[in-house]
DNA sequence: TTGTAAGCGTTATCAG
DNA sequence: CTGATAACGCTTACAA
């Protein structure tokens, strides 16, 4: 690592106790507001002394002694996606209110991104690890970042996954399978008997309950899939399947496995001169902030929520007593995108 | 802080050095990679005793000594809002290209709040900080967080702005004014006589110099503004602004101040029954994933670029030598939030 | 080529 | 109530 040009000595713990007059574990007993006892004049010329010379303490030097940073990391996979940057604005939030910082990583769903980052974050250490997303259900290949997840909890690194994980993780999310059988329901309630699926990357445990919610809705009202079209949770994923609907044949209604599908397939129908929801029925799933722009009926999923709460769990260490197994609510909401079967548009 | 119970000790490089039979300095040497020649037996022994160990180094250790830590800051106004998270992502794939961490703090555009994370960021201390919004033209607002800046740069930390601020630092950005301008001459090419503007948060530079080139626009064609509607930089305020403007009188066509403005706007005149374009052209400015998805004409902005080569110019340490301000083009992009006047939808 | 040891800034222990 | 000091894990002169 470069060492860079030290321009100006950092005003250390030691400047602040010369400038007071006072011993360096009395300056470190007032400014860390320590119970031990101070003499009230002692503190004040602590305080003044640290005003005065605009001190900040070391961040590192503290963590050496501590063996913990006020440090909250989260892998996402890719924070542009609004479903991530949702959840990071929880995080950060709560993190602020506790005077943590949040450490954004992109993973882009690769393990070995994952890895590197545990480990990353384990080199501070951070005080806690949040995974933001799904694990992948293919065998094995969340191994070692279940791994090192591990080690890093037996360092004393608080790990929490807002989603589901191949690995036994404390977790805090929604009933991914529910939120999409309750959202069929709602579109079979409304007169669709034609009804269509666009799928996340298949691997995903996200993908697989809600497509497995979406399944079960449909054989609770005796009715058969129109087609499951492979996807992603990508805009251009929606297009795509879209593009495939039209050249096969059109359902009554679709539903995307996440709202950014969603757009993208309901912007393509739309493109084709398809009148939606008149002729097709579309909905996402998430009420990221995507379904507002583009209109979407959708499930909300509280992914503010789950991030604030996880960073406030971390922050106040209440992670290690609560549930394994945390459930948010998710809800149903209606916009213009879906309609009544052979409505016309408003 | 609470120091959490330690359940397992951390292996440190004396274990290493131990295991592989060298001295401390040894093992560092091998394992920094340091340029202090070490013999190919010893560097496999020290290597191997690593791996067997597990062992990651001490990040805190580290900065300790070189006093830097991998890390860069990003202060954002609010990372669920796409145009930063679209720069936040390209920071951090520069950062993590270079073994770097990414830190996101949300300001909400207090200077309070951006004061207080200069001063936790420079406590680690981070390697760069990022200042993605622009600032305040108020006067003294942002004296505090200059302040913290200048003294942040003396010891060393790299300090980089991704908009226009109140002091002088380093900037990567874009002609806000121009751009603009370039936006309203193109509304002016395809026929719209009668142009209104829905104003950002009125004190932000980016706001400032856009309305600047929208009225530079209009002054070229010899046109007077139909209209400046006081809004923000969200949708709310797009759709607020464009309540107002049904009952006030319709413009020809509305620039916004970025494109959640847009969208909100053009989503509110729908809503109203209101053809967009074909009664009220709409464009926004930014070309974040919300002009894609509501398909907005736009003025491209290279967000990602902007942070990935702030942050490659920091981790590279080349953002002394570069020059002190550097303009990054932008793009008229068409899509169908637009058309000629007069026209009717397509 | 290897090792010794100083020192980074802080907290915590223990003695006064 | 206050202070001296060890300890944390690492890098890097300097010595051998």
């Amino acid at each position: 690592m470069v060492i860079p040009p030290q321009d100006q000595p950092i005003t250390s713990l030691a400047d602040v106790a010369q400038l007071a007059k006072v011993s360096i574990a009395t300056a470190s007993r007032v400014l860390t507001g320590s119970s031990h006892p101070v003499a009230e004049k002692t503190r004040r010329r602590v305080v003044s002394a640290a005003e005065r010379l605009d001190y900040v303490p070391s961040a590192v030097g503290r963590a050496l002694v501590t063996k913990r940073t006020a440090l909250i990391g989260v892998i996402v996979n890719d924070i542009s996606d609004p479903y991530f940057a949702e959840i990071a604005r929880g995080i950060d939030d709560a993190a602020r209110d506790a005077q943590y910082l949040t450490m954004i990583c992109n993973a882009d769903a690769r393990p070995e991104a994952e890895l590197s980052h545990v480990k990353a974050l384990s080199s501070f250490p951070a005080s806690g690890i949040i995974f933001a997303g799904s694990g992948s259900a293919v065998p094995g290949a969340e191994a070692a970042v279940a791994e090192a997840a591990r080690r890093a909890e037996k360092r004393g690194v608080l790990v929490t996954a807002l989603a589901r994980k191949s690995f036994e993780c404390r977790t805090l999310t929604v009933d991914n399978f529910a939120a999409c059988r309750d959202l069929t329901r709602y579109l079979v309630s409304i007169g669709h008997r034609r009804i269509a699926f666009v799928e996340g990357p298949p691997d995903r445990y996200a993908s697989i309950d809600r497509l497995a919610g979406f399944r079960s809705a449909l054989a609770e009202a005796s009715l058969t899939e129109a087609h499951v079209y492979t996807g992603g949770f990508d805009f251009e994923s929606g297009a795509t399947a879209a593009r495939r609907m039209l050249s096969n044949d059109l359902p009554d209604a679709v539903v995307a496995g996440n709202d950014e599908s969603a757009a993208g397939l309901s912007h393509a129908l739309r493109e084709a001169g398809i009148d939606v929801p008149g002729q097709v029925s579309v909905a996402g799933i998430d009420d990221t902030r995507t379904a507002r722009i583009a209109g979407l009926t959708t499930v909300r999923v509280p992914l503010y929520e789950l991030g604030h709460e996880a960073a406030r769990q971390m922050v106040t260490r209440t992670a290690n007593d609560g549930p394994l197994l945390t459930l948010f609510p998710h809800e149903i909401v209606v916009r213009s995108s879906t309609a009544p079967r052979h409505s016309t548009r408003p």
